[in-house]
DNA sequence: GACTATATAAACCGATCGGTATATGTTTGT
DNA sequence: ACAAACATATACCGATCGGTTTATATAGTC
């Protein structure tokens, strides 16, 4: 039962960091300090940064989806529905205490390059998004659910980014009125 | 004339720099050496790194929304027209050698804390540009040329965040395609 | 009770961080 | 021709970077 504790210490304390401060900003140092553990032991674990951060990816996206997923379930019932409460789940991300942007568009934003393994990640987690909302227009049966889900997650990290660097708390409110314009248009 | 040309040449290569490794990881002393001058006369014109990064942002804004505007006259000629082709100048742009994004999000990204300067200049720079699509909006006769300047540049940040962390080249034609709703109905 | 795995603190590594100091040129305007 | 302004190279500062090493302690398992 605590024999997986530390790492789970570690992985949540630099996901916070990493999250609330930047990547190449947090040091490993700093992870160890606030995680309580000795620096053997946080490489015992983990071979290097560069991995860390990409297990704390991991669990960002599985953390993220779930709990975008279980948001969007708790506003809307019916798969329409659902489809028009992925920016009320957004909306109550957005105002959440702690929210400081999207953190796979601030490592991407770290590490620009496309083929870096942490862009690469990013890239997967935004991939993952995209199916899940395609998933969605699917069982809505919209017209065409590949283009519904681009144009629905386009609007999200749009107003992701109007919340985050303009500090706008209703840029969840004006990307679900452009939304519900696309979605109308697909279910006909 | 070559009066200020070492400062110049310092801001164009700290430009460079942090477009493509971003800021925290962009040492001073790297950009010292690829600008070609002394330590001292980098700390001559700059008291500091941030003070570095808040002239660069500047410039940036400068040179940025400059080409955009003129791409975006290139791209139209009346005013409706032109609201149309900020979708064509981000496509140009997400197209350009070298695009990692933009710079702003990106500097919002590594300086997450709201009352940052560089977050703050970040979040000017997104309000000159909602001013400039507002100023469009606004000569093409638009019924509410502040909402509308707020969707269309939502839709280019999402585009944007797309074309750079996904790698989508279409991602500003998608945008183009939605974008151009909200201009027809804005301008009935 | 002995063995193995995992933990610890702390010293240490070379490299780099942002920034300063010093002492010596090289322009530049008058 | 001369002084002020700006340039240079280089050494230096303490702090921190990511990462390793060593020697010791504390678990859980047979």
């Amino acid at each position: 039962m605590t024999k997986n504790s530390k790492r789970e210490q570690i992985i949540n304390v630099a996901l916070n960091l990493f999250y609330k401060e930047g990547f190449n900003a947090t040091g490993v140092e700093k992870i160890r300090e606030v995680a309580n553990v000795s620096k053997k032991t946080l490489y015992n674990h983990f071979k290097s940064k560069d991995e860390l951060i990409l297990v704390v990816l991991r669990r960002r996206d599985e953390q993220f989806r779930n709990n975008f997923m279980r948001a969007v379930e708790r506003f809307g019932t019916t798969p329409a529905e659902r489809l028009v409460s992925v920016f009320d789940a957004a909306d109550e991300w957005f105002n959440s205490k702690g929210f400081c942007g999207c953190m796979f568009i601030n490592a991407s934003a770290e590490f620009t390059a496309a083929d870096n393994p942490i862009h690469v990640a990013s890239a997967e987690h935004k991939r993952l998004m995209y199916e899940y909302v395609k998933s969605l227009a699917e069982k809505a049966g919209a017209e065409n659910p590949a283009e519904l889900s681009k144009q629905l997650n386009l609007l999200i990290e749009g107003a992701t980014v109007q919340a985050h660097v303009s500090g706008d708390r209703n840029a969840a409110q004006t990307a679900k009125k452009m939304g519900k314009i696309f979605i109308k248009s697909a279910l006909n």
